[in-house]
DNA sequence: CATCTTGCTTCTCTTATAGTAGCGGTGTTT
DNA sequence: AAACACCGCTACTATAAGAGAAGCAAGATG
């Protein structure tokens, strides 16, 4: 599959607006959770594999790739590496985290 | 699949925290995009099928199935509609809209 | 009664992802 | 030099998720 820009259709939308693009891109397995491993700085290709719990390599070469073309990471000597834009991504979506708290309670299921 | 919740394993994540409950029920075909159609107001099965190019009934079933499971939707007379808990996430995910557009000037394709 | 819309279900086919094995390169230790 | 340990991958098969078309039961409308 390829991989989804801003600028030309993504699935599900032949607007090609950035917004789509993004949803098509983060609406991948393992898309977002790699991008909030690397929040906490560089990790080897074996590294993020094993703290995605042992996810298979084939996929998290081609995820890679696609973030790479995306420029939100990149490959740096101490390994992979979010770059200034995936880092703010990354900020805008730290919020989600005190969200997913209250979400957990709204649940029930309150750890 | 059965829908990730927060408390409990989910893809990749034997821990249960709720931020990677959430990444892996956001991190699923339209399920985000879903989310962001009904932020303008409540949508019928069939309107939010055509407002996402078509998508498969199966899948959107599934999907809707899955956001109820959650409580970020719900079904009102008027169709389906965010519940107040996924109104909040939506507003978490808004600053997305913003950087989305720096993205796509980053990536050469300013619209 | 006939016709429309709505919320699905069922089916088959294709694509995405999982899971295992292993390669070629580099660096370090013996 | 040989052995080992790591690295970023690639190639393969198997399964699960999603696409796409058809259609059905229920309710409203004519």
């Amino acid at each position: 599959m390829t991989t989804p820009l801003p600028g030309r259709p993504s699935r599900g939308s032949n607007s090609g607006q950035p917004i789509m693009a993004l949803f098509d891109l983060l609406g991948r397995r393992w898309t977002m959770r790699l991008l909030w491993e690397l929040r906490s700085g560089p990790k080897s290709f074996r590294t993020l594999q094993e703290a995605c719990g042992g996810m298979s390599p084939s996929v998290l070469n081609t995820r890679l790739k696609d973030l790479r073309k995306s420029l939100l990471i990149e490959n740096q000597p101490q390994g992979y590496a979010l770059t200034s834009l995936g880092d703010h991504l990354m900020k805008k979506l730290d919020p989600l985290r005190d969200w997913s708290e209250d979400w957990s309670t709204a649940l029930g299921k309150s750890d």
